[in-house]
DNA sequence: TCAAGGTAGTTGTCTAGTCATTTCGCAGGA
DNA sequence: TCCTGCGAAATGACTAGACAACTACCTTGA
């Protein structure tokens, strides 16, 4: 069977797992792949994908001969720690994903000019990305940077990092030197309230 | 059959793609899965396994239905899709830091409206923070959220993680997502999904 | 000339197994 | 008490298929 739903079963177990990774201790044992595959109705290659995607991302363990078990200190490193949009939805069990408004060239507005310390009649590229987790729209992000780094435009922001593909042009100086500054404005939406709380 | 041998097939299939890529530029085909099955006389899963592994080391890019590519910077490799920013910043060695530049309540421009879907007149919580890499200007982040989520403004931005205050506070819990949902689908415009198509 | 449609090829997902290798608990004996 | 050997269970590797979804290309028709 092909994609044929939004959601492939391996990405099903393997946001089940995450999520019991979670509430669980380092060192606790997980379900192995044949529990799995009986409780989630595949077989056992298809379960044993989703774990190794966890076992890739470093938060689960496998111990040939004796099983799967979570990871010793899955995170907890914020010191001034900003962690991502992508990366905490994705320690939630949810499925983070972007998708891309608009990019492209705009006159840096005031605001830009000041934080960027450009040059009066400066542009800017702008670019807008939806974030998205499970599918839901959760949040807004505009960037705006240095017309220099307009050769961002042409990564593939769908799905990759803005972050990366300033690095990989080399716009993210390895000594200080601050030629490269970037403005990025993000606006972050999360959809709150206090609905009815109803069970997951 | 087991791993009789120190190496296996896949692991041998890797090592030759791994040479071909490092004589290669980026955006170059690389073999087919099927391709590389009949040339080491092994099934498709098992080349396929060879490819993913390099997939997910970013030296090559799969494209469904298209194939397999040279990815575009075989220098830089991640793991993961998108880094954090703190985390990029931590592997070169750099300190990250953040400091909080503004916080509060201001109304929400047009644009804010029609992203998180508030009505007019609404307002939004302001948060401006100027991220550092060793103590050297790199970025300011704008964030906007609905004033639901002023409550985030009483803790520590300086230090902490913006989305650690919402989700400690609640703000961003799986109940809302069925929440979310029957708003979109009530908004029957929400076709903003489709707008953006930018290729790169 | 240009757009629509078909088609071959490629990756994505999945099945239902097999055999190898490793780990670990447990029974049984010295 | 110790410890040795056996076997169950788990992961690792692999097979030989299947269908689905997507892309790039080419053909056809207006």
């Amino acid at each position: 069977m092909g994609a044929r739903s939004p959601e492939a079963r391996y990405q099903e177990i393997e946001r089940w797992l995450r999520r019991r990774v979670l509430d669980a201790t380092p060192g606790d044992p997980l379900p192995s792949e044949s529990e799995l595959a009986a409780q989630f109705r595949v077989s056992r290659m298809t379960a044993r994908q989703a774990v190794q995607n966890l076992a890739a991302e470093g938060l689960v363990q496998r111990r040939r001969g004796a099983g799967t078990f979570v990871a010793p200190r899955p995170i907890h490193r914020h010191e001034g720690s900003l962690m991502s949009f992508t990366e905490d939805m994705r320690r939630r069990g949810m499925k983070a994903s972007s998708r891309l408004l608009e990019a492209g060239l705009r006159p840096a507005t005031t605001a830009d000019l000041e934080a960027l310390r450009l040059p009066d009649g400066a542009r800017v590229v702008a670019i807008s990305r939806l974030r998205l987790a499970d599918d839901v729209p959760l949040a807004i992000e505009h960037a705006a940077l240095p017309a220099e780094c307009a050769g961002v435009l042409a990564d593939d922001l769908e799905t990759g990092s803005l972050h990366e593909s300033l690095v990989a042009r080399g716009y993210v100086p390895a000594l200080s030197r601050a030629w490269i500054r970037a403005r990025i404005a993000s606006a972050t939406a999360a959809r709150l309230l206090e609905i009815p709380a109803r069970s997951a």
